[in-house]
DNA sequence: GTAATTTCTTGAACTAGTTCAATGTCCAGG
DNA sequence: CCTGGACATTGAACTAGTTCAAGAAATTAC
């Protein structure tokens, strides 16, 4: 149960065998049917959870009821509103399983329990966050630059799994543009 | 020099007399004319900057040659390309002051001595990510929610200085749109 | 103080992507 | 097995934003 997220956290930095029995010791395992909501907006976040099995979205509405993917979660990805988690504050978000999942979860007392009593785990979640910036800053650049056909291209290569287990009008929300135009890309580029 | 960095950091999290001493220590005092490149594309960045001074503009030029702001970063911001410098890996991006600033600059090595030497300021660092992060979220939805007017408005009440120190294209390209567009949403605006 | 360069504005023609509506497809549940 | 709801496709009309070009305004450099 624990193999996947030990491996993980070895990835970003070295830890002993009694911090990671107390890290194991913290999480929360929990099964979660699809289709279910683990966060609605105005909600406050209290889980960081890690995903060992299965897949999960995040998103925001607009105003307009249109929804804007934040991110597609997929088995060895964390999933949470950091904002909202460590602010203690309503979400703008929300998070819900595409798939039957298996989770490991922190709250955010296990958490601070856990950074209490081994603080070098504040190293692993400060690379971890990093490399989530870097690749928002990325994504962002992408989303400015390219063209709906480039992101699109780039997503496959990026996501292979997520058209599987995702409907595309969901990847449409998380590119940025429209269902239908997604629909008219992937004709157009299946005519090449 | 270091009252405004010492502030900051407190906002995240205490620190001993000794802790902050160790602190300012290792920083590295430096002033920058302005048009100067702290980095250029393909260069590794090794450093991260605190800005007592100045305002300072980070951003990518992509496959045309256009520029996209990623930032514009002025007193009491860091300003870094943390993939690169903690990755050692070169940067796609530049940064370049817009003014003549002040800067306080940790280096990777002063920066490692640092966390080694007192680790609670891991926990900063990793706080600090975290607040960059959920901006930068916000950000990519408003990018892909709203339009270019709205996003005009909204960048005016939260950088309000900004406009008086950068150029209009420079903004416009922050705000994901063409510098002639920009004009004339400006244009609009101002006859209502 | 004037030349040179960068920045900003305006307009006309264009295009990438949107919106709406209609039709077709694919299941999941009873 | 058939039916209702979610999902995908297609086309036509539209629009927000782009591109190009030219001129005006503002800064900068000597």
């Amino acid at each position: 149960m624990f193999t996947a997220i030990n491996e993980y956290i070895h990835r970003f930095a070295s830890f002993s065998p009694q911090e990671v029995a107390l890290f194991n010791s913290l999480l929360e395992h929990r099964t979660v049917p699809k289709k279910t909501f683990l966060l609605q907006e105005g909600e406050v976040c209290r889980f960081e959870a890690f995903i060992s099995k299965g897949c999960i979205r995040s998103y925001y509405v607009d105003e307009h009821g249109a929804e804007i993917t934040l991110q597609f979660a997929i088995e060895n990805w964390w999933v949470s509103d950091i904002a909202s988690f460590h602010e203690n504050k309503p979400s703008r978000m929300f998070i819900e399983t595409l798939e039957d999942c298996e989770l490991l979860i922190l709250h955010p007392d296990t958490k601070e329990s856990l950074l209490r009593q081994a603080p070098c785990f504040e190293r692993m979640f400060r690379l971890m966050v990093q490399r989530n910036l870097s690749r928002l800053q990325e994504r962002l650049f992408q989303t400015i630059a390219t063209s709906a056909e480039e992101k699109y291209l780039d997503f496959l290569q990026r996501y292979p799994t997520i058209p599987q287990r995702a409907p595309q009008h969901q990847i449409a929300s998380f590119l940025g543009f429209s269902p239908e135009f997604l629909s008219k890309v992937r004709t157009r580029l299946s005519k090449k």
